[in-house]
DNA sequence: CCGAAGCTGACAACTCGCTGACAGCCGCTG
DNA sequence: CAGCGGCTGTCAGCGAGTTGTCAGCTTCGG
């Protein structure tokens, strides 16, 4: 597997690579935003480990570029130390982990490999469950092949659900997956997308098990 | 699942303690090292989240206690800020993974449940016993394929017995493990609980042991 | 046969999740 | 800039599901 590594700070970077190449990995290494953005935008990388403190073009713009060209490559994205504005700019930009610095190589190792193992995971584009069509790459969701406009929250939610078919999952963990670490909402809110959503898909669609959260799929 | 906190700031301990509450898991606290040695040492936690700080015994060495005495709880340890020393000193003693203070509710359960899904990644999802099967992923049981709906303390007592399957578990030990170090109720609710429970599983799944407790599976 | 331990059905209080209505916000359009 | 429509959070009320308590009963062991 081939992984990019992002960063400017010369004696990181190497370190970094060393134990990634050292575990196994293909490591591709850039300084600067703009190469950044042009390499994962190019190429077809398992991994990319972004170090937001990039000179040139910042790595929050350089994530969000990569996202907004529709690259779903899993980026773990390097914060400074205690940085927590950056982290949640990551997270909303589309990291789907961060790691804040200093880190034990270790720990960049662990999690490197937890995403890459969760992103093999994912490997199908969609997801079937029943009468249900769950296409994560076009943003869509069909019910006996017709297909649904789901609002973009709907559209996480269900499509988090579905990703963990035949699991419950508990409503905290949903409130996490679909808003991230902003908490400042009632518990409420959950359930009154959880209403909509059923309205549309079908109530069956999304079973409830009261004191533990929801679940998809639980029938196959 | 049932959670060991040991923490001395008491404000701290209250809403680490009502986050993961409100997470779903038995939150049982202390606010010492002897305290937090003894519990770790004594009960079955799914895991322990430590505070390094600890008056009396401190953290590291109940760590190692744990450690050397052959407990494998996942432990979060809870280091002070940029204090590298003792983030690498923790490691080494053997935790799992180390938070800096002050940190990001969210943060901690984050990690919190990405530790115990690393853990119970490693056990069965469903335990069987004669004709009864519990599946901890669909929180669900059932007899004879025939899927039950269980309520959630329901659910905890009867997985908690089906770990301990063969082993009589005296009912003050149930009653942590469905109500962590909530006493507030009288004795008798765990019988009545237990009867509810007979009454749909077949009360032969659960067998008395007058004067030392309850236990499933003694025939296989 | 007695007392203690445990069981059970009824009940009431409570909790949790659902739902419809509404309002604020945002982006779009004229 | 005003108006509009879609999205989403909040609120309040409802109803079903859950759980503790209690009182009376059964069972067990000695």
């Amino acid at each position: 597997m081939r992984l990019l590594v992002a960063e400017d700070d010369r004696r990181i970077a190497e370190d970094v690579r060393t134990v990634l190449t050292s575990a196994g990995y293909a490591v591709d290494l850039v300084r600067n935003g703009e190469e950044a953005w042009f390499k994962g935008d190019t190429e077809d990388y398992g991994l990319i480990v972004l170090d937001l403190g990039l000179p040139g073009m910042d790595g929050i713009s350089v994530l969000k570029q990569w996202r907004m060209s529709g690259r779903h490559t899993p980026v773990l994205v390097l914060t400074a130390r205690g940085s927590w504005a950056e982290r949640v700019e990551g997270i909303d930009a589309g990291a789907d982990d961060y790691l804040p610095k200093p880190f034990q190589f270790e720990e960049l190792l662990a999690r490197v490999r937890a995403l890459i193992r969760r992103s093999v995971g994912h490997g199908a584009a969609t997801i079937e469950i029943g009468r249900l069509v769950v296409d994560t790459r076009m943003m869509r969701v069909a019910v006996d092949g017709i297909p649904l406009s789901l609002t973009p929250f709907e559209f996480r939610l269900v499509s988090y659900l579905a990703h963990h078919r035949g699991r419950v999952v508990p409503a905290s963990e949903l409130q996490d997956h679909v808003y991230g670490d902003d908490f400042s909402r009632e518990a409420n809110a959950l359930e009154a997308m959880i209403a909509r959503l059923r309205k549309k898909l079908g109530s069956e669609m999304i079973a409830t098990r009261r004191g533990f959260g929801y679940l998809m799929g639980d029938d196959g």
